[in-house]
DNA sequence: CGGACAAGCTGA
DNA sequence: CAGCTTGTCCGG
């Protein structure tokens, strides 16, 4: 007769972050921490992760079932970091990391093969830099080569399934045999290269090999839903713990990218694209939403053989609200913040409201400003009538397939739809550099990196990016079209040091039901807040202390935690 | 989260 | 006061 057992379980209730202890009946067998069981909880029958062993006890109650194979014990203590990072529970993780139905066998993995390929050398592991034409293969098959022992998987992280389901596609070519993201068993079995999206980042891998996270300047990789985890720390944390090496590339580096930088690509400017900008300050105020080399350029486009010609990107839906100067066309921008200003009631003043003021142009006095900006439906209607062609729309409410027009207007729900194009123009780069938020200039600068993914780098001389604007010599334009960010990277540096935004500081985001009564019990000794009456912001000086702080107190029932 | 149970409300 | 709704509590 064995001694009773027991283990203790997290429940896989959302909001009930508690342990519970449970004896495991006589007939079950071992169970593994992360092994999904189903128990009985005040009358419901639940799913549950075993997180370890407990002390049995007779008021304790059975399991009722095991559920099958669940993620390895590395990943349960992984959840449980993601928890405390991002002011989270653990279920909401350990979800991420579990099969999709029961897994109770596993396939067994396929060798990884030994591959050539033409980068021998491996850089060192950390972020390396790109040029937005960079093709990622070369880094995955060197790391695979450098880090590829027998029994352990190579994890690599992409922004998008269909880039996922290109590089599998590649790799399995070269002979290696790949698990998706989605393919929990291959990827739980030992699969030698596990590629998958940001989900992947929990991918049921026990042995790690490497891990690689392709562009990870792209904001997929960040949770936009609570809890706002980041894939890449994520991967940086599990490789850490599994004592082995990680890498990432990036073409627009912020702040905390540029600080674990540790090389850069070869040629690094010939793999940006070409880039033309005209500044539309000077241009002729009868032309359309097209400026007339912006014309020219998509008629010769035209006449090639590219599958579409133009695309002209607009970030923005509705109606444009961007305010001109109508007598020398400077666009109005808030004196503190150098946001665009928006019309309230008789006053300018940016959306944080920083100094309102009469409607004068900062640069010439003059007191008739105008809207100088409109919407997609409106841009697409402008360009075909300007093309004399006729034009697709793309934004995120259109249909996501069907055949295009060869001219292609959109928001950048078109980097999804278009692959190849002799010609991008960017209808407004100002809503990209002015728009209201501390990121504009390095989203101004991807949208500028994934245009050149379209169109391809200056080395290749395939096709081009214009670029209209009414700030043509603005450090952000300057920079793309020279493909050396680096003037833009130490200003961003600088400011995020002053700031106190990461990595020199750390900064979360509340809202919902409560946030005035939490912020009030916060120690102010070690966060500072910034309440504006139904959403605060907290400042921390790292992110143990804005943790620490956030969770020292019970947090009310429909409070948001956005940690960055 | 969701079941249990208590307290409150309504209409005959 | 039965029958239903609403609110609060708490789980092994």
């Amino acid at each position: 007769m064995n001694p009773p057992r027991a283990v203790r379980v997290v429940t896989d209730v959302t909001t009930l972050d508690r342990e519970f202890d449970y004896l495991v009946p006589e007939a079950m067998g071992t169970l593994e921490v992360g092994a999904l069981v189903r128990v009985d909880l005040h009358n419901r029958r639940v799913r549950a992760w075993v997180v370890a062993e407990a002390e049995p006890n007779a008021d304790l109650k059975p399991i009722l079932a095991g559920r099958g194979l669940g993620p390895p014990p590395d990943l349960v203590e992984l959840s449980d970091w993601a928890a405390q990072r991002w002011v989270s529970t653990r279920v909401r993780f350990l979800r991420a990391a579990s099969p999709p139905r029961i897994v109770r066998d596993l396939p067994t993995p396929p060798n990884g093969p030994d591959v050539g390929g033409s980068l021998t050398l491996v850089p060192p592991a950390g972020v390396v830099e790109v040029a937005p034409t960079t093709d990622p293969l070369d880094l995955v098959l060197a790391v695979y080569r450098a880090t590829r022992r027998a029994g352990a998987s190579l994890l690599v992280l992409v922004p998008t399934d269909g880039r996922s389901r290109r590089l599998r596609g590649r790799l399995e070519r070269r002979g290696i045999p790949t698990a998706s993201g989605e393919e929990w068993e291959r990827a739980r079995a030992g699969w030698p290269v596990v590629v998958g999206t940001r989900g992947a980042a929990f991918a049921p891998i026990e042995h790690l090999a490497g891990a690689v996270v392709v562009d990870a300047d792209d904001d997929g990789y960040v949770s936009t839903a609570a809890p706002t985890w980041n894939a890449l720390e994520v991967v940086r944390e599990r490789a850490r713990r599994g004592g082995v090496p990680w890498w990432a590339t990036a073409s627009v580096l912020d702040p905390v990218l540029g600080a674990a930088t540790t090389s850069r690509v070869d040629r690094l400017a010939q793999g940006w694209p070409e880039i033309e900008v005209v500044d539309r300050r000077r241009a002729d105020p009868h032309d359309g939403v097209l400026s007339r080399a912006a014309l020219d350029a998509a008629h010769r486009a035209l006449a090639g053989n590219e599958p579409i010609a133009v695309t002209v990107l607009h970030p923005r839906l509705g109606r444009g609200r961007l305010l001109a100067c109508a007598t020398c066309g400077e666009l109005q921008r808030c004196a503190v913040c150098g946001l665009a200003e928006r019309e309230v009631g008789a006053s300018l003043q940016c959306d944080d409201a920083h100094e309102p003021r009469e409607r004068f142009c900062r640069s010439c006095g003059a007191t008739r400003v105008r809207a100088v900006r409109s919407g997609v439906t409106t841009l697409a209607r402008d360009v075909a009538a300007q093309l004399g062609q006729p034009v697709s729309e793309v934004t995120s409410q259109t249909a996501p397939d069907g055949p295009l027009e060869r001219v292609v207007v959109g928001t950048e729900s078109l980097w999804g739809r278009v692959r190849r194009t002799a010609l991008v123009v960017v209808a407004d780069f100002d809503e990209y550099l002015l728009a209201p938020r501390a990121t504009a200039r390095r989203d101004a600068l991807r949208a500028l990196a994934r245009a050149g993914r379209l169109v391809g780098g200056r080395a290749e001389g395939r096709g081009r990016i214009i670029v209209q604007t009414r700030r043509g010599d603005d450090p952000v334009v300057v920079a793309a079209q020279r493909g050396d960010l680096r003037a833009v990277r130490e200003e961003d540096t600088l400011v995020a040091r002053d700031l106190g935004l990461a990595p020199y500081g750390a900064t979360a985001r509340l809202h919902g039901d409560g946030v005035a009564e939490f912020v009030g019990v916060l120690d102010a000794s070690r966060v500072r807040v910034r309440f504006d009456g139904d959403r605060a912001e907290v400042h921390a000086p790292d992110v143990a202390t804005l943790v620490a702080t956030l969770r020292a107190h019970p947090r009310p029932p429909g409070l948001r935690v956005a940690v960055e």
